[in-house]
DNA sequence: AAGCGCATGTAAAGGGTTACATGATTGC
DNA sequence: GCAATCATGTAACCCTTTACATGCGCTT
């Protein structure tokens, strides 16, 4: 129900296709709000069924770029300040932590170097990014400094994931037994 | 895809019903991977239909036991070792903070208030959870090692929200305009 | 004219939630 | 006997992903 939402907000910005806000979300969302291109050619012709946004020009290949209504303006509005703030959080990698007793101590050592890597490297990428906008690569539009905001949510949260993975890999004997660092790869199960 | 290797997982700890595995969700996995009743019997039989997964006991109302078969284990096992990590983090609040330029100031003001209130509740409760495991009270087995590795992710993630949130409310003037703290509920769009 | 990237779509399946429904047992 | 809780299920729907398909326009 979210992505309504989003399109809506991108379409705030200015008029655009249903491949630019596929890319707009590629890029700007694509760890934390993927969308593929069906879902949002269908969502757009909802949209557009309930008059939240209109066509705005229809171009060369077929393109046919929309934009956003009054309408649509004070429905995104409405959900920002009434809508429900969903908290779930729904990483996987955290539940695969809830069963890391059951791998093989190296196994979980090389899972958690590279947990580790890839989220201090998305960190970097989204810090490289605040950097740029900070420097006023891209201006200090409203909707600019938005993204900033968002873009420093990531940074933190990459961080603290980055920093939990290499915290994880030097606490205790976290794969299998205690004191004798078990390595059994069948422990007294069922 | 994730549900069925939680439910796997779990039962790797010993035998459940549908109904344990379902409340162990809901106060484990609350936040973190909510799962529903009707999809957790219906992922029971198909784990029951594959063989990764048998009745372990029929109890007083309708209970129906499972137990994990050594396939099951291999399967979760697999899983952990060779299977993709999903890396999406879809927090909508995330997705929310994109459009915190169409927001009046109050409006944003008192969310991210509430957020960072809810943030920090959170973050409370699973660091009294990881008190509560420290302290010895639910042994010390493998399980509940791994278990306080999640917990861990758990604090950090909602903290770094948590400062996100207080951080957001203290960063230049958010919600519209630049230099005259403009306050027009509806600026400059289409 | 060939190939690439733009641009949109359909169909099917997967994964999850909500609403509705029901039966069995325990405690009062 | 009644209510609460345990315990399981079905049906409908919603959201999302994957695979497949196609047509247009630009560049070489």
């Amino acid at each position: 129900m979210s992505l309504r939402y989003g399109l809506l907000g991108l379409l705030a910005e200015g008029p655009a296709s249903g491949y630019d806000l596929a890319r707009r979300f590629e890029e700007v969302l694509g760890q934390i709000w993927p969308a593929q291109h069906p879902k949002i050619y269908a969502e757009l012709r909802r949209l557009a069924d309930e008059g939240l946004i209109e066509v705005d020009a229809e171009g060369p290949r077929r393109r046919r770029a929309y934009r956003i209504t009054d309408a649509g303006v004070a429905e995104i509005r409405h959900w920002l300040t009434a809508g429900d703030v969903d908290h779930t959080i729904r990483v996987q990698p955290l539940l695969r932590s809830l069963f890391f007793w059951l791998m093989q101590p190296d196994d979980l050592r090389r899972h958690l170097d590279e947990e580790a890597r890839f989220y201090a490297e998305s960190a970097a990428r989204y810090r490289a990014f605040a950097a740029a906008k900070d420097r006023g690569d891209y201006g200090d539009s409203p909707q600019v400094r938005s993204m900033r905001v968002t873009v420093e949510a990531g940074i933190r949260l990459y961080e603290a994931l980055a920093d939990w993975a290499t915290w994880a890999g030097t606490v205790p004997p976290t794969g299998a037994g205690g004191p004798p660092a078990d390595a059994d790869p069948d422990p007294e199960l069922t």
